[in-house]
Order: C-alpha cells, then structure tokens, then sequence
DNA sequence: CTGACTTTGTGCATCGCTTCACAAAGGCAC
DNA sequence: GTGCCTTTGTGAAGCGATGCACAAAGTCAG
C-alpha cells in the first residue's frame, strides 16, 4: 500500500551514493529535528486525511507552521526522500517519519499519580492514536486504587517495578505531587526504564543513559507574562525601581507557598 | 512586610552604577535565559524555604539543574546582582527574578475547554501559587456549564469577549479539542489577548504581536520513543527495510550507537 | 592594612541551529 | 530528444547559546 512511490520515483542507486557518504544520517539527528518530526508528521497525517497524494516542502511548512528551508533541511536528515519538481509523497514520508521515530512499534506506558492531571493524561486521545499504549496505572493512595479509569484498574504503587517488568513498559509518566517525585523517578530506574516524563515540578536526578523529558504547566505561563509584561510596559521604564526605597522580598500575598503540585 | 535581607548585603549605591550602564538588560533578555528563570525561581525558593540566606552559583545551578557558568550569565542579564566571595542574596535574587518575569502584578487567566486537561489545570495549584488567578472557566457543553470547579462555575463559551474584557483577562488557556482550539483563538484575539497557552494539538495562526505557548503531550512521548529507540536498537540493524522487502536506507549494522542523548 | 581565599561577571572560542540562495534533479510539453 | 519550469537538497554565511577560563571584586583573618 505503502511502499509503492518509492520505488517509482527514487531509484535504488540513488540511496546507494547517499549511503557512501556518511553524512547525516549515519550519525545522530540533531535534538532540534527530531523535536518537529512529530510536527511535520501531524501535519501529514491532516493531508492525507483529507486525501492529498504529494505536497511541496512549501505547503507542509505552512501546515506545520515553520519555513521551509528548516523543513527541507529537517528531512534531508532523515535521507533523501522527495521529488523535485515535484515535493514528498505524503503516504512515504508518514512511514518514514513514523519510523524513525520509532512509532512502528508498540510502547507500553505507565502513568504514575492518578490525580487530576494522571486521568487527563489516562483519558487522552492522543496517546493511544499513535504508537502509545497505556499499559498501567499507579497511585499511592488507597482511596484511589482500584478505581476504573480509561478502562484500566489502577494498581497500588507497591506493584510498580513487578508490572514494569512483566508488561515490558519502557517510558514511564509521573503525574505525582512534587514530593513523590524522585522516588518514583527512582524506583522505575531501578527496575529499567530509561524513558521518564516528567509533569512534577521538580529536577529529576537520573543516571546516565536516562532521558528525561519534562513538562511545566507554570513554567509556561511565567514565561508568557514574561512577555506579556514585555508588551504592556511598551512605554518608558516600568517598575525598575525598587518599591519604595528598598523593599526586598516579595511582600504580595504569602511568602509563595510553593503548591507543591 | 518582608524585606530586611538586601540592606545588610547590597548598598544602595551598587545598583545605583549598574542602573546607569545601559548594558544587556536595557534590551531583551535572551529567550533561552527568560525560559530557565522560572526554574531558577523554583530552586530558589526551596532554598528560602529552608532559610538558606545566599547561595553561590554552583550551589544553585545544582538545585536547578544547570551548569553554573550559565547560571551566571544568565542571571548578569538581569543585572549585576550577586556578591563576590559571597554568593546571591536569596530572598534579593528572588524579588528580582519575579520582578522581571512579571510576577510581582497578578495576572487573571481564562481556561477554555473544560474536560479532564481543564480540570486538572483549574485545580493545579502551582497556578495560584505565582501570580496567576484563574479568572475565567469556559465552555461550549451546556452539560459542563454551570458546574462548579475550583471554586469556579463554568461559563458558557458565548460569553467568552465580554469576560475577558470585564474582567481583564490577559492570559488565555486553550484546552478544547483541536477542532475549536483557532476559533476559540481567534475570538480571543478579538477581544485583545496577547498571550495565548495552547494545549490543543493544532498549530495555531495568529497574527504578529501575539504570543503563543504550545504544550503537547504527545509530541513529548513520540520525542522520548525516538531516543528509547536509538538506545534500544544499540545492537544491528532493526527493521529498517520497506515493509514487503525493498531494503531502503541504511543497511549498516553499526554506528548509530552513540547514546545520542 | 595586608595578603590569602572565594566567587562573581564576562571576553572569547566554539558549537549547533537557522536562513539564504542556488545548482542539480526531475517532470512535462512539444 | 530539447528546453522550460518546478522543487529539492545543501554549501556557506549568519546568529545565538554554551562553556571555559580568568581578572576583578569582594570577604575575612590576623
């Protein structure tokens, strides 16, 4: 099904020169690339949903919201993959990005902390649609435990290594509070996993050889009022003075009570 | 109320020369610094929470995770603040931090799309915390409107202009289906919004001079299958031919190793 | 006051990513 | 085939961030 515009429109020996020149692909992708690939590759899976055969690197730039020669130059990292004169067969280009993505194959995730943002997280979409499978879930409160969420039973966090291992679960999401954190972050290290992301809003300490990936709900929005901030103090200076002379800690509300979650 | 700590250990006079140096602060501050601020904030305020007075850069680039050259520079984009031989008043470094990222005003945020992201964000305590109020719940199921959340009733989506602007709504939270998420931008927009935090998985077209934050939890998991890959397939090659045998890229059975990171 | 010690702030070399601009490669019409 | 048109893939320049290494600036003991 797959499979077909490539042979027709890139000729074996083509790739094979590519090949000699170790280039590229041979060594790593830059983190930058690899950071949009799931970009490009939504943007493809919108075209070909609405039935578009091959599109030009202009076009899926657009889509994707980013300038094409970064997109052109994104793919070139992948091989040589495209026409010209012509642009990338959408079908192909998914395979190929899917692939080196690594979403050919199944992975089994684990979502430690089942409070709000765990069952936000167990009920989206967007994970199981593609590669991702919600292999368990864990909380340390009994309350909690055994609850059906998603069409899974969540487990006491006592199991945690055991189901790792007996269900081969490779990336790990921590939706604890803060303070749960580390250990958890330790606890599924110790039992093999090398994948983690992160919702706590804490510096994870990992050993080499682990990659963690870390998500900032709060983060975010300081650095939009960052700029907004930015934007409303268009005129001269703004408060760059200090209060009234020399006041230092914060003095609003309370000493920034740190909602742990 | 607070505010005794900075007297003792900086002159007035110190910043008084740094104030006349137009220097790195008169302009922008490098995005990538404005990014780790809100991490050094963090750390810093663990710190403060265990009455910590000073900390030198190498001790608080540990705390955030960051090596301490950049620490440093970083923070000389905000000014020269800092004591040699000393180290960085904590509760000092903590106002200034916060003043520059904005957070010393209180800024009212809407959440639009309230299904489990939006509950989990209304209830995410590490909003409150930090000069952000939610200010706004909003959306287009008459089935959620009128429940309350977080202390808040949901407002129907309609209302969306007239709230924002009565209310002074300068941040707005997108978390509804991809679907709605550019209308609901847009409208937003419409009403003067400038700083827009978007969790739907669309990438949103907005005009110059508004800025938009994209959280994508997917995007997070397919970057993580990528590296668990690479460290995976450690060994020869996996399938890395065209489905029904047309080999196609690299047919190598080495490199790649390099745990790329 | 002097000298030893600590830690900041920054000049500089380097690195990686972005952007430009264009030659090379392919399609298509005739 | 030949020539024109479109679009890719990439060399090279530009730009911003990173990390090193050290002088400058401060503390502190005596």
């Amino acid at each position: 099904m797959v499979g077909d515009a490539l042979r027709l429109s890139v000729p074996l020996e083509h790739w094979q020169v590519i090949r000699r020149i170790p280039q590229a692909r041979e060594r790593g992708i830059p983190d930058a690339t690899v950071a949009r690939l799931p970009l490009y590759l939504r943007a493809l899976n919108g075209l070909a949903e609405r039935g578009t055969a091959t599109v030009s690197s202009e076009d899926l730039a657009v889509a994707a919201g980013v300038n094409s020669a970064k997109l052109r130059k994104d793919l070139s990292h992948l091989g040589s993959y495209g026409t010209r004169g012509v642009g990338y067969d959408v079908q192909y280009l998914i395979y190929q990005i899917s692939r080196e993505l690594g979403l050919t194959q199944d992975w089994a995730v684990a979502i430690v902390g089942v409070g709000n943002l765990g069952r936000a997280l167990a009920n989206y979409g967007g994970f199981v649609s593609r590669g991702f499978r919600v292999a368990g879930l864990f909380d340390a409160d009994p309350a909690v435990v055994g609850e059906r969420i998603a069409g899974l039973v969540v487990e006491h966090a006592d199991v945690l290594e055991s189901v790792i291992k007996k269900r081969g679960v490779s990336i790990v999401v921590i939706a604890t509070p803060a303070t749960a954190a580390q250990e958890v972050c330790d606890r599924v290290i110790a039992a093999g996993v090398t994948s983690i992301l992160n919702f706590a809003p804490v510096v994870l300490t990992v050993p080499d050889g682990v990659d963690v990936r870390k998500v900032d709900l709060s983060i975010e929005l300081q650095i939009l009022a960052f700029h907004e901030q930015r934007k409303a103090s268009g005129g001269p200076m703004m408060g760059d003075e200090w209060p009234d002379g020399v006041v230092v800690v914060s003095e609003r509300g309370a000493p920034l009570g740190e909602a742990s979650q």
